[in-house]
DNA sequence: GCTAACTTTGCAACCCGGTTGCACGAAAGA
DNA sequence: TCTTTCGTGCAACCGGGTTGCAAAGTTAGC
């Protein structure tokens, strides 16, 4: 466990449990978003709910972001380091069916849209589905 | 219920019972995206798994189309007539965080994207959260 | 029309991801 | 140290979705 991952969360405000810290540089290291279920699995011996709380925690605490990738099941992602008070992390999710990961696209632009008379829009989720370069051989 | 409901259950190759053609009726008439737990309450004297069904058949003869809007439940809309057999109903879906309505925005124009190298790009679903025009005064 | 085969429906039970109440133990503060 | 606050574990719950099974309805052969 990174010492920066500590000040992190000192940072932000949290107190930096054990748990907190492991979960926290399972999000680092892992360039997929990660559910609650893959945290249960990946521990083995932790308790859903602790982590359940520990996520929301994070997501409270503008550390993760969640993304509703439309597989049944919530993940989550690091928030980008400007992420302040609106949480806006504005970018595309590419989710992957070959491997079923699915991955923040940080890098690539939000297109606009124009939407019918009237209308406002206040948020722009864009899921791409697909094939990732690790599967794409 | 208008004949061309029944007419269109018919071409589908769906046996038009009482069930499915007010069911249909429904999805014709109401221009938002109705759940299985709409339904529900909106017959008030229907059992869910008939519905759940009615809803399955319906989707896998093409005659609606699943929407993932991230509210936690599946809505599901009616497919355009050239829906044939990729059911590849490509367009921007509207949620109203107003009135909680989703909505079908089959005029806007999908936008492209740019993925990073080697991703392979086969489905773009967009979600956009605002005000709808009724609610926006 | 009468029966057999198939389809649709109703009901109950189940599944699973997510969530909560509660009690215990650890940590922080006085 | 004593008190208060916070984090954790456990069990139970919730709601959307799904399935097995038997009854009811429909269709097709005779
Ligand atoms: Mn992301
Ligand atoms: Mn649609
Ligand atoms: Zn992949
Ligand atoms: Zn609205």
């Amino acid at each position: 466990m990174l010492p920066s991952i500590e000040l992190q969360l000192i940072n932000k405000k949290v107190k930096p449990t054990a748990m907190r810290l492991l979960v926290l540089e399972i999000l680092y290291k892992d360039r997929n978003a990660v559910s609650l279920s893959d945290l249960v699995s990946k521990f083995e011996r932790a308790e859903k709910s602790t982590l359940f709380r520990t996520l929301k925690t994070f997501e409270e605490k503008k550390i993760i972001h969640r993304i509703d990738d439309g597989t049944g099941s919530v993940k989550y992602a690091l928030c980008a380091d400007d992420c302040d008070d609106m949480h806006e992390d504005e970018h595309i999710h590419f989710v992957c069916t070959v491997c079923k990961n699915t991955i923040c696209l940080n890098n690539i632009k939000i297109p606009s849209i124009n939407l019918p008379n009237n209308f406002k829009l206040n948020d722009l989720q864009i899921i791409a589905k697909g094939i990732c370069d690790k599967c794409n051989s």
